[in-house]
DNA sequence: TTGCGTGCAAAGGTTTTGCATGGCA
DNA sequence: TGCCATGCAAAACCTTTGCACGCAA
């Protein structure tokens, strides 16, 4: 069973994409704008390598895959300690439609929810997929103004 | 104001569209699957025109439009009455990761967390764009049935 | 007849794959 | 040296757009 186990090659690529995930670690990026950082730095890595280094990070927990609402291109966020653990049963995500701001909400009543709709309604709900969406404080502040001077 | 109106045709593709979406109204569908399916009634349409349809079926909120969290295809459910309305403050969906199936989940209990989060986190919650990812019970237990034999 | 809707083809973007080469261990 | 990782190019998808033609009203 321990043969099994493939080497894995420590590169510059690899370690500029995750170094850059790292350093960005609380917002979430697209493959083209990690491209783009890269070769800004100096070190441009090709799109195969960067769509395969971070399908490789996320099979190993370091980082998570999203998607968005807006165009079909998913992003990636780095999760450390967090992703690693696995076990953040309290966290989910709220995500502004409007400025695509990402908030991490660690919050115990929320636990709440996923026991009560597995309870009584049979569901699992995995925090980790789960993002609500919304808006904002200051977004909704500026729909009112919006709306109030659109009628 | 009425004379911006804009007059529609009724055309033989808007009719199949629609009444495909109708028909799946319990299922969300891929723009894929739409055309596939058409073309199997023999009544093919463009990629272009059902792209369009749907574009503008999502406008008049006769059909609503999500984005699976899977590859980058986005999917549309006929939304009827529900849609119509657009006053479905206490209903979330349930999205089993495993087997697929969309749950609509209607229950007070939900409209706290909305109001939680509000009032203590500054975030507005759109139940109509929010989906919860996990597993349904049938899944659930195929899961339980696999990790022990896993192990 | 008018002009909206359609189909086709082409373009745009994101992501994947094949293959030869480069580089880590 | 052996094998994994990379880069390039091409392909596969999904979706959008331009344009001429067809068809509903």
């Amino acid at each position: 069973m321990t043969g099994n186990r493939k080497n894995e090659y420590q590169t510059k690529q690899k370690t500029q994409i995750l170094s850059y995930l790292e350093e960005n670690a609380t917002r979430h990026v697209t493959a083209g704008e990690l491209m783009h950082a890269l070769v800004e730095r100096g070190t441009p890595v090709g799109a195969a390598t960067v769509y395969r280094q971070l399908e490789r990070l996320e099979a190993q927990g370091l980082v998570r895959r999203y998607t968005l609402d807006d165009r079909g291109s998913a992003c990636w966020q780095y999760g450390g300690a967090e992703a690693k653990a696995g076990t953040c049963h309290s966290h989910f995500h709220l995500k502004c439609v409007c400025c695509g701001i990402l908030i991490h909400l660690d919050c115990e009543h929320l636990t709440e929810i996923t026991e009560h709709v597995e309870q009584d309604h049979g569901f699992q709900i995995d925090p980790a997929r789960t993002t609500f969406y919304g808006l904002c404080d200051r977004c909704a502040g500026k729909q009112e103004v919006q709306n109030a001077s659109d009628k």
